[in-house]
DNA sequence: TTGAAAGCGATACCAT
DNA sequence: ATGGTATCGCTTTCAA
């Protein structure tokens, strides 16, 4: 096999106690104590002795191995973060703010991609368990409960954000009100003199999506302006969407609705190809776009998730429970819109 | 302090070796082992105990203590990837594939994002070095050679992407050939018939940058086309370019070249401000946009990385330095463009 | 083919 | 205020 030989770290907590001159319980000790406000070390070592442990400690250029560490307290600092596509900016925004906080309060983070599919999502669910996560948040795919309830048993905390497990009991949630979203896009539109606003989605029973849907039917109704929905095959729907949308057009409808990420990008890849104008022919609102997306798609309006408070929310709810078994509540967040440049 | 008991693990190896009625080190020994074509694990346990074993471990749902096992060992299975930005697009795909490859291997994949700020790349290094990465991936900021050496001197192997640091000794590379990627973006230009090629950038020493202009200069020359390049100060480059374009139009330009992501996305923004049709005005190549912008404009061409092959180079020429030591080299890849679909 | 035992480095209990 | 030491779970050498 390998015949690298066992490499032993160069500084450990023995040479620094000898270089100090102390044991390495005091080490120890000294190096895991919270500080006062005057930066004095709390524990029970002199303030001399701390101070010269510390300063030998930096001198020598230790730090902390992180595996004996874990092995001996079972803590890890490290926190989990699932998503369905990284690469998806939208979600790429939030783990960065994540990272960012967690590594404020110390912690390292572990992110994966899940494609939306079950099985990697388990898989990485048991990958991250095993490599000793402290916590997760998650924006699960649908019919990943047993999964969820794998992580619980063992009792690390979870943080839902994005989409709902509904009826999951036991962990925090960090949401979008999509039906307020849904509200919020049709409004977007009746503001500009939309007089007959269709929507564009496919079969599904994401909470998500019924819900955004929904609203904009409630909202639509208030205004009394006719709502059309349009209910694709999933997998067809690049396709289908052209003649759906070429339809709705000879139909009158004068506004339409692209209720999630995926949605809109096949709906706008179709106005292209129709040669649709935007706003003219029709004006649109897509969902869960980037915070640029206006800027290459002047005349659409986007209803998004305010990306940074998700993250704030779900990380503070996560570490708080980490640490002080704090609260997993449910949050209500408000959506997000951006009003395209170029309007009806 | 913390009153939390120390939690130990559920299943360990020595509930195994009980339950199987063995000794821990043969329950080690099998779990580590290679397994042959045949399935037959390679070790000098016979086959029924070593099966015996196996389906034990199984059945009590064991699972290796991380921990313990780097502790023990000195490997972590883990390596660091460094970007700017992993909400970016293209960043964010690379890391994608990174990540799955890595896991096909079992290696656990940690990510972090510098916001191309050194201060940020050096703490970001230090926090995987102290967190026991067994090799990086980085697309580097300017004049962090000092932290690479760092990582080098602990016989750690990187492999750089996306940006070189000139000189740097003892790196793998998986590099776009820019100059090539600047010939490029002005073919897909005088393709078009296009008359007068302009090019906007900051003022830069990213050799990335350079080499793109002199890609494009050295093409338009071939082809005896006048190119001009216009260079803004970085800080201000959003607002200078309105003037710019405005300019470059008047001056009889009917292209325009954005050499990198940053400049693609403000030129974006002032043509849209400018109101001008693309490619009724201008016709426009970008740079390092995602695989979808051309969904969202349709009348422009982007020259872009492969980015599954700069991941999967990148990832291999790693794990094979960590695994078997592998050679570092340096890979040179060749751009990929996307044509607009609506062309002059 | 199998097992005993020595650590890897840090923590935390219990002494002093 | 400080130190000795058992222990976390696993790997690996050496002996049987």
């Amino acid at each position: 096999m390998s015949d690298r030989p066992i490499v032993s770290q160069e500084v450990t907590i023995r040479d620094v106690a000898e270089a100090a001159g102390v044991s390495i319980s005091l080490v120890s000790f000294v190096l895991n104590a919270r500080r006062g406000p005057g930066g004095e070390y709390l524990c029970s070592a002199s303030q001399k002795t701390a101070e010269r442990i510390v300063e030998t400690a930096e001198r020598l250029g230790y730090h902390r191995n992180k595996a004996a560490s874990s092995l001996r307290t079972g803590r890890n600092d490290t926190i989990g973060v699932i998503v369905s596509d990284i690469s998806n900016t939208c979600f790429g925004q939030i783990c960065r703010k994540i990272e960012k906080l967690a590594t404020e309060l110390g912690y390292l983070t572990l992110f994966a991609s899940t494609d939306d599919r079950k099985e990697s999502f388990r898989q990485l669910v048991d990958k991250f368990l095993y490599s000793g996560v402290d916590g997760f948040i998650i924006a699960p795919c649908n019919g990943v409960e047993d999964s969820i309830a794998k992580i619980l048993k063992r009792r690390l905390p979870v943080v839902l954000f994005d989409r709902d497990l509904p009826g999951m009991e036991g962990v925090g949630r960090v949401l979008l009100d999509n039906e307020k979203a849904g509200r919020c896009a049709v409004r977007l539109l009746t503001r500009q003199g939309c007089r007959h606003i269709g929507l564009v989605r496919y079969e599904t029973d994401i909470p998500t999506l019924i819900a955004r849907e929904a609203g904009c039917r409630l909202e639509a109704q208030q205004d009394g302006i006719p709502f059309t929905s349009a209910i694709l095959a999933r997998e067809t729907m690049r396709r289908d969407m052209v003649s759906v949308l070429h339809n709705a057009r000879e139909e009158g409808v004068d506004a339409i609705i692209f209720p999630s990420n995926a949605i809109t990008i096949d709906g706008i890849s179709a106005i292209n190809e129709l040669g649709f104008d935007v706003p003219g022919d029709f004006a649109v609102v897509g969902f869960d776009q980037e915070d640029r997306s206006e800027i290459f798609t002047p005349g659409y309006s986007f209803v998004n998730q305010p990306t940074k408070l998700v993250a704030e929310y779900s990380f503070r709810m996560l570490s708080s429970a980490i640490r002080d078994n704090g609260a997993l509540e449910t949050r209500i967040i408000n959506p997000l819109y951006t009003l395209g440049s170029r309007l009806k």
